[in-house]
DNA sequence: ACCTGAACACCGTTCAAGT
DNA sequence: ACCTGAACACCGTTCAAGT
């Protein structure tokens, strides 16, 4: 790549780090390209398609989401763990607006510049999952499939400006759905140690 | 209303039918007032906008899903009531693809012609939580808000192509975070410890 | 009263022309 | 190699002109 190509390269993925703050996910491409002061076909080549973008600009936070997953796989009880990964994930939903919706229609779709990503979170999921299965401290009837779109709902709902102020009551109604008892408290009022 | 208006109105409304039931809640208001044969104009002045439109194609719906509601409060039992009223928002989910991210929006804002039909689902909702909650049979540490986000949580997973396979087994696991114990079997054996 | 074409300001895609 | 303006086919909004 040339200088200039890795100047211009750089420099949309910054300014689209602050534009999706804003405006989230669905801001315009045009827009972007505007207040990155380069052509629009010019951010179109570096970034053809809008989920090419995000891959781009999500890469290192979906990475270290993947990476804590692996740690979690060893660290902990397996049921502490999944809840810890449950709140990574969540943390990581409410980053940038809409990417939930958007990784929920990459996942399916192995053309889209998203696809490994979510392939990498279902199945470090998945993992976790079984894990606490193994130790009957997660619902027995439930998939990784059934894992992945349970965080996926969550994720967009905390996501929606209306349910955002019960983000962390959904998070904890969701977390004892899965889990089969113990080591959540369910009773209201203290926090239950999903700070990471 | 004059005569041929009103034939534009009703026209239009059908075609929508088809064109949602095709291209989801996002199709083009232009391509419908194209295939309705009637001026872009004059769709847009009968329906100022896509909610009020969607408001006149769903107020049908929405009113036989709050009678259903108020049906179900003097029937059966409380958590029988709240599983069969789940069961019924998530057919209406289902019936018309983005319908959910469209009324989660609208619901908090009064402005949308969906308003009033969100806060009648919200309050049904609600009054059918309270009385499950009065015996006990649903989770104490739930609000009306929180149940309408896992409504809408749970419509919006099975309204994504991805999800929609794991769509009865997703209902499922969701009543049964909603409910206490008892009359949904949750797993094998274990007690779940859902209980508040 | 009601309908409509047209102008407007947007959008993402594509490509020939520039350096 | 890389960038760019412009043409293209869309979108929803608005309004003056028609009946």
């Amino acid at each position: 790549m040339r200088a200039d190509a890795r100047k211009n390269y750089s420099h949309v993925l910054s300014v689209a780090r602050d534009v999706i703050a804003e405006h989230g996910v669905n801001a315009s491409m045009r827009d972007l390209a505007r207040r990155a002061g380069v052509g629009l076909a010019t951010l179109l080549r570096h970034f053809p398609t809008r989920e090419a973008l995000y891959e781009a600009l999500l890469c290192t936070n979906l990475d270290a989401l993947t990476q804590k997953a692996t740690e979690l796989e060893t660290a902990g009880s397996p049921d502490e763990a999944l809840v810890s990964w449950l709140h990574e994930w969540v943390e990581f939903a409410q980053s940038y607006k809409g990417v939930v919706t958007l990784m929920a229609s990459a996942h399916t779709d192995p053309d889209s510049a998203l696809y490994a990503s979510c392939a990498a979170i279902h199945s470090a999921s998945a993992r976790l999952l079984l894990r606490a299965q193994g130790k009957g401290t997660a619902r027995a009837d439930m998939s990784g499939d059934d894992l992945f779109a349970l965080m996926a709902a969550l994720g967009w709902a905390v996501d929606q400006p209306s349910f955002a102020p019960r983000a962390d009551h959904l998070f904890h109604i969701i977390a004892s759905a899965i889990l089969t008892s113990g080591s959540l408290e369910i009773t209201s009022g203290t926090d239950s140690g999903l700070t990471s």
